[in-house]
RNA sequence: UCCUCGGUAGCUCAAUGGUAGAGUAGGUGGCUGUUAACCACUUGGUUGUAGGUUCGAGUCCUACCCGAGGAGCCA
């Protein structure tokens, strides 16, 4: 009797026979006795294979087996210390359902470079750090996702082909839309503020494009964002909710990928202390902050990744910068009733030079103000008439803040670049494979 | 767009202007407890491209191509 089984539940197959389908990870040859790791996408274990057990002629084509060949392997399941993982397969039977080529590009213990490794990803996918990278994504989404059901968000999906931009600042992708012209989306904000003024708590998650000639380590031209959105929400709702977010996201990661953040070799103690409150600074308290560390800041400017990580190492969890300049902030945000030089926004700076991971706001509900920020940010009216709709026909103060999905998982993971959080990369001069 | 660094074997790198090398991967053989196994032997090169200087260029010069990470901008 054989049982299907995988690698990772394993151990409730102890003193059974099993059948384990998978990739050949590693081989190390000892004569008559073969130790093989095998891999299935669940996890790797070692099995052992002699040439008594298998015959001459079997043991001699597993030795010949080059890594990555898919094969099926049968036998007993032991306890074994010795063996990396802690069980261990006895290897009566042999099956090769797909014999590898030779040159396998990606080397095991890895110093290869991120060039090559990029070209490769389609394969790089398969080795333990990135395997365990998209595992810790795959939760996260989840995390996400429960979070806000909890809560009695309503998922609303944003389009991606958009008439125009959403903030003036940024470069749009523009594709052929039949005899028009159309644009992927750099934020779904606009059509969740939509949204929240029919359902009340809304949120929607999708891959979002940036034209950004960016070449940096927080930087990918389509990563996914999460954009919340509540009516009747001030800027202090928004907060509130960004930091319970970031705790129940991260507590989930902490409590269900356990085995993945040590195979990432995380340090885990910056993540448990990501605990409600985070400290809230105002941008002019941030700017203080700089000045007493004597970094050179102009009051007025936007806060740079380098400001960023010089404030976010006075804290030992994430921080909130709040109430910026209005001239450095997106047309839609409200301003500050107490100082209308003041935007109505907040940054969430994550620790260990993890950088921006959420922006967002209070958005503005006054009419002749966005019709005015409108023309200063030189956006066509035309394209936002719908949105001005919003304000003419019952609007209330709320809010919402998006967040970058790969610059958190990046973070949870340790990773020094959002290229590996995503299974795909796309950059500036990178679209394949 | 700007700044900086880089491109030599499948991969990671070395080579004072003077015979292009090592480790690793691949191949062959050996080994019954390996943990990046080990030992012996071995295949492998248009030095990113095009010019130039020189008796001689991987090395120096010019242009170009490609990549990396930083700035700006952002999540």
């Amino acid at each position: 009797m054989t049982t299907p089984a995988t690698i990772r539940g394993i151990g409730a197959h102890v003193g059974s026979r099993v059948e384990l389908r998978g990739w050949l990870y590693k081989q190390r040859g000892k004569g008559k006795l073969a130790f093989v790791h095998l891999r299935d996408g669940t996890g790797v274990i070692q099995a052992v294979a002699t040439r008594d057990q298998l015959g001459e002629e079997t043991f001699a084509r597993l030795k010949g087996l080059q890594q990555e060949s898919a094969l099926k392997l049968r036998g007993n399941v032991r306890a074994d210390e010795r063996a990396p993982g802690g069980y261990e397969l006895d290897v009566d039977d042999l099956e090769v359902v797909a014999p590898a080529a030779a040159d396998y590009p990606i080397a095991h213990v890895s110093d290869q470079g991120i060039d090559f490794l990029l070209g490769k990803r389609h394969l790089w996918l398969r080795s333990s750090k990135q395997h365990a990278v998209l595992r810790v994504r795959n939760e996260v989404i989840k995390a996400i996702r429960d979070f806000f059901y909890e809560r009695e968000f309503v998922l609303v999906d944003a389009p991606i082909f958009t008439p125009a931009a959403c903030e003036g600042t940024t470069n749009l992708f523009e594709v052929a839309y039949f005899e028009d012209k159309a644009y992927l989306t750099q934020s779904g904000q606009l059509y969740m503020e939509a949204a929240a003024m029919a359902h009340g708590k809304v949120y929607c998650f999708g891959p979002t494009f940036r034209a950004e000639r960016s070449k940096t380590r927080r930087h990918l031209t389509e990563f996914w964002m999460v954009e919340p959105e509540m009516a009747w929400a001030t800027l202090e709702d928004v907060m509130d909710l960004a930091e319970a977010f970031l705790e129940a996201v991260v507590a989930r990661a902490l409590e269900r990928c356990k085995e993945e953040l040590k195979t990432l070799e995380r340090d885990t103690s910056a993540l448990e202390r990501v605990r409600r409150p985070f400290p809230r600074l105002t941008y002019d308290e941030a700017v203080k902050l700089l000045h007493d560390k004597g970094l050179p800041f102009e009051y007025g400017n936007d806060l740079g990744a380098p400001d960023e990580t010089a404030i976010s190492e006075s804290f030992d969890r994430p921080v909130m910068i709040h109430r910026w300049p209005a001239a450095v902030k997106a047309f839609y945000m409200a301003r500050d009733a107490a100082n209308p030089a003041l935007a109505l926004g907040v940054d969430v700076i994550a620790p260990e030079g993890a950088g921006e991971v959420i922006g967002g706001g209070q958005r503005s509900i006054d009419l002749a103000d966005l019709e005015r920020q409108l023309e200063v940010h030189k956006l066509p009216r035309e394209a936002f008439e719908w949105y001005l709709d919003l304000r003419r026909f019952g609007a209330v103060p709320h809010g919402g803040f998006g967040l970058g999905l790969e610059r958190l998982v990046a973070w949870i993971c340790g990773r020094e670049h959002v290229r590996e959080a995503i299974p795909f990369p796309r950059t500036i001069y990178r679209k394949e494979p």
